[in-house]
This record gives C-alpha cells, structure tokens and sequence, in this order.
DNA sequence: GATCAAACTGTTAGCGCTAACATAGCGGGT
DNA sequence: ACCCGCTATGTTAGCGCTAACAGTTTGATC
C-alpha cells in the first residue's frame, strides 16, 4: 500500500480510502490511485484491514453437510444475500458431529467472523458458551427453540411431522413407516409423525433409523428394512426428499408401483421432488428462504438496526404429488 | 492474550508458544496456560496471528456449484485431507461465471490464502496474472492443459469423450445424442464424442446444449429436445449424472425403457449412479480422489518440499452399468 | 476581505499476535 | 571452577492496515 501511496503521490489513508470509501477522495485523486493500483497489481491485505478495523466481512454459516442435500439451499440463499451486501461467506460442514461443531466455531470465532449461522438448535454446553460470549448476531436455523442463543429462522420439525402423518391418515394409509437419517431434526420429525399416529385406533408405525446424513442408499436400504418389518406396509414417510428418491428407485427395482402399492412422501421439497416419476409427495420448508432471511437478520443486526424478531417460524407447507 | 499471560504468570510470547507448540513448553507452564485459558474463556486471534505469522492456514477453493454436483466430492475429498493436516477450507462457487471467478480470486488472494484450488484451466488473463503473481500454490483441477497457472490435477475431458462415443459405438448404437451444460468441460467432452462419431460411417449426433450448472430438469428437458430432433435416438451422452438421471426420469414418463428402447450414458459416477433403476453407465474421473491428490500436492508444497509432479493425470475409467 | 462550514488529505497510534533474537538456568564433562 | 550445549522463557520490533483526530484548502456568505 506503502508503493501505491508513494506512486500516486498521496498518503497510505487516501489509497484505503480511495478503496473503502471511493466518495470520500476526490475524483482526480482516486483516479491516480486507481491507476497505481492496477499498475502495481495492487490487492489489499484484508487480514491486517481486519484486525485494524475490527470488522472481518465473513459470516460463517455451520451445516451438517452439503452434498445432494436440504442444506445446500440455505447456504445458497445466504451466500447470495450476503454476498450483495458485500460479505463472504465461510462454510464448515459437521457432518452431524457435535465435536466437530464445536471445533468450527472455535475456528471460526478465531478468525473474528461477524456474524455466524448455525443448524439445529441444540449445541455443546461450550458452542453456546462460547457463541453467546463472543457478542456477534447468531442465527439458529431449521428448527424451533424457547431459548435461542440469540435469533432463529426456523420451523417446528415436530409438527411439520405430526402434519404428514394427519395428510397419509387422512388418506386412508394406516400401516406407516419412517426411514431417516439419526439426527436432532430428523427425531423431532419423527417424535411428531410418531404422536399422530398414535392418536389413530388402527395405525401402526414401523421405524428405519439409518446414518445420519446418508441420501439415496440409505433410502432404498431403509425400505427395505420397513418392508421386512411390515410386508404389508402402506405408506412410508422420508426425513429428506434424497431418502424419499431411494426409496423410489428401490420399490421400482422391486415392482411395487407407488403411490397403488405403497405411497411415499419426502421431506424438504428440493428440486429433484418435482421430477422424479411418480412425482414426490413432500413438505416444503423452505430451504433457500431460511438461508435469505437469515442473511436479512444478520445485516440488520451488522447494520446496527434493532431487530425486534428474534425468533422467525417460516412454518411449511404439504406439498401433494403422485407419490402419496 | 495478555490476561492470560498474566493470569498464568507467563509472559504473552510463552502462551503462544504453549498454544501453537507446546512441546517447547514446559508441562508445569504449560498446565497453568491451560488453565488461564479455560478459565478467562480465551480465543485466540488468528487474524492477528495471520498478519504477524504470514501464513493464513486457509486454502481457498474455487468450483463452479456444489448443488447435486460432481464437484461437492472433490471439495469434500480437499477438505478431509486438509483439515486433518490443519489447514481450513475457504469456499467460493462461481455459478459458471467468470467475472464471479475473479471476483472471488481477488478476494481470496485479499485474505492471503496459502494455497488454492481452481475449476479447469481456463481462466480470464488478470486471474491467471494475479494467482501467478501471488506466489502460493496453486492447483488446477477438473480438465488437462499444457500450461498450467502452477499445478494440476484432472484428466482430459476430450478423451473421456472420445472414450464414451467408442463404447457406444462398439455396442452397436450409431444414432447418438448429447445433453449437457454449456461449459468448457462440457464443450471438451462434446468434442471428444464428436470427433469419435465422425470417424464412423453412418454415425449421426444430435445436441443438446442446456444452461450451465442444470441438472435433474435439464436431463428431462434435454431428453425432450434430442427426441425432438432424431425420434430414431439409439444412445444419450449426459455431460453428468445429474442430467443422465434427469433424462432417466423422462424416458420412464415416456415409457421409453432403458437401455432397450434408448441407451443412456452418464459422466462422473456420482453415488446416485449405481443406486437408479436401471443403474447407470457412467465415467469414472475420481471426483473425490482429485480433491485428495489436489490437497496432498499443496501441503507438499506449503511444508517446503519440491513437487516434482505437477501435472497429474488421474485418467477416466468407464463404469458399463444397466443403462448403456 | 473576514468568516465558516464542507470537502479533502494527512498524522499518529494502535489492532493482537509472532519471528527473531536475547537471556537465564541447568547439568555434565574436564 | 570453568565452559559448553541444551531447554525454557522473555524482549523487541514489527506484520499491513484503519480509527480518530488534525490539519489544509476551497468556496460560499455576509
């Protein structure tokens, strides 16, 4: 910065903020900055800008993972938003382990982010210690809490699974099944789905607990699993649309026709939902839209504004296909 | 950091020392360290120790879109081999979009990344200018040329092509179509096909060229447009499989059964690829490996020794499933 | 022509940490 | 007793930038 200021003959502050603030150097000055810099290939060292303005530019965002999964969405919807204001985005995935979370907002405390997303509501004694302490805006995300660390954009899993089990009862299915992925979210779902049926003289329930974060095999394995439980088995619920999707492929490879033989529903309304054939019964919770509103929360709290909803229950929405 | 250091009665240099080394601490101290740091809830500023030190500990990765996408493993295999080595995962998606590449470059050199990851060889002239001037590794991946910025690890996305458009052939399909993103892997595989089709008699290739970074719709869509073209098709070339999937879905909509009435190949051997009905034919490229070997020949690099390789050629292999 | 605010630019003093060197203390060999 | 080499710890001087304040200049106003 020293060079650039030297060759367009102004001070090191004129050339940041030639940089950082352009309306505040007049245009004579800024365009002999300008110029220095793409002369000397000039790139600001955001590191030592950090540390001396005390303000990183990087919001972390903290998934279980990423790949063919509900999460992508959020932190697309989040990276678009903040990144038109100017922030980036740090992602860490946990791959749905608690240590490994906590190792990552260490990191990413360590690195002073401004502000941090995380999933789920339920962290390590120390995450929420250290979270709350480190005096940034938080977001909790995909689920619904009385005692957020700070604010939520989230949902009920919870009822969001007592309403599929009403919508496949109302249906006439009464030998019920779930298949998901052994996480926090996914037992809510599952706790809710469970309550409803319970309520229901008839209804029986049959459980595949598979890995946490496992798609399409643990999909077609977990049908299997409830088939070899309940041969007769009339509809089966999916904790995500990835689980939902194998077990599609695996009643196609076995000849059951879905929804006549067994229905299906899924669970987050990713995109492929809508394309599979029979098209897949799902929950919309809006993915992309948690990710948004969470940026809009985060900017308004870096902006200094008074958020007054702390807590944002986005809800969801049945989504009725051919599948159940 | 200075509360610790007095809490523990040391001075500041010795709990970095006991942080960063704490062989070179002796145990005694290092416990009162420890101790001081539980106790105060300390963080340490990597910030800080980033200006101070020169090094980030951040690699920066830069892909197209980690959305149903061959790239999600390659990021995936990056950040298990680095973060086992230390180092942290900066990611940043292009969207198939050049000036966004750019963009993130320039950030990501601003942050003084000590190292780097990029999607394919081509590159505007300023970010090839930029990374070559900024001193740290670099690796290409994902495509082969014979001038890389520093290193690389990928595979000809030409031969694939050409090697796809053989198998084909040799089983007899001579009516061909291709669905793919418009992107430059995609064009180098098209190529290849292309180049392999013409050399035989009576061959014919219809085209499908969809927007970059579609997938499971654009597989249908761009199913629809090539039966369109040539109701006769015998074989389909998918860029992916995403959109071989995609295109799976479609011929069952239309009870085209596959590979009887219409053979599909896929690209990438992503998961999903084995799991569908029928299962899918598909080119291996080692999605996650390339993230491997990526993130091994960068901590080569970082801890000083001489990369002897730096261009790795991991080669293709074809997976002859049900579908083709 | 004096006055004053607004627009622009410069100076000073760190941000929180670590590299590099300096020092102290200790046991062992002669 | 002396020196040596080792380990453990401390001191000094920044890393590259920006906040906060301090000028300086300009042009408008009376």
């Amino acid at each position: 910065m020293e060079d650039v200021a030297r060759q367009a003959g102004v001070s090191m502050m004129t050339v940041s903020r030639a940089i950082r603030e352009p309306a505040k150097v007049a245009p004579a000055t800024r365009a002999r900055v300008s110029a220095a810099i793409a002369d000397l290939g000039y790139v600001p060292n955001l590191t030592a800008g950090s540390l001396a303005s005390q303000r990183s530019g990087i919001i972390a965002a903290i998934v279980p993972t990423i790949d063919s999964s509900i999460f992508a969405e959020t932190v697309r919807g989040l990276t678009a938003s903040l990144s038109a204001a100017g922030y980036q985005v740090l992602l860490g995935q946990t791959a749905y382990d608690e240590n490994a979370e906590e190792a990552l907002v260490a990191a990413f405390l360590g690195r002073r982010v401004d502000g941090m997303l995380v999933t789920g509501v339920k962290h390590s004694a120390l995450t929420r210690q250290r979270l709350i302490k480190a005096g940034i805006p938080v977001v909790e995300t995909w689920d619904l809490t009385a005692n957020p660390i700070d604010m939520l954009v989230g949902f009920s899993n919870r009822d969001a699974g007592r309403a599929i089990a009403r919508y496949l009862l109302d249906r006439g299915y009464l030998r019920l099944g779930f298949a998901g992925g052994d996480d926090e979210r996914t037992r809510s779902r599952l706790a809710g789905f469970e309550a409803a049926i319970r309520r229901v003289k008839g209804a029986s329930l049959h459980r595949a607990m598979l890995p946490a974060g496992t798609s399409f095999r643990g999909g077609r394995e977990g049908l299997g699993s409830l088939l070899a439980q309940d041969p007769g088995l009339q509809a089966v619920f999916c904790s995500n649309d990835a689980i939902a999707v194998g077990a599609l492929m695996e009643c196609r490879r076995r000849g059951i026709e879905v929804p006549r033989d067994l229905a299906i529903a899924g669970f987050a309304d990713l995109d492929i939902a809508a394309e599979v054939t029979p098209t897949l019964t799902s929950v919309h919770v809006g993915a992309r839209r948690i990710g948004e509103e969470s940026a809009r929360l985060l900017l308004a709290r870096l902006a200094g504004l008074d958020v007054e909803t702390r807590v944002l229950d986005l809800s969801f929405l049945i989504m009725a296909r051919e599948s159940a």
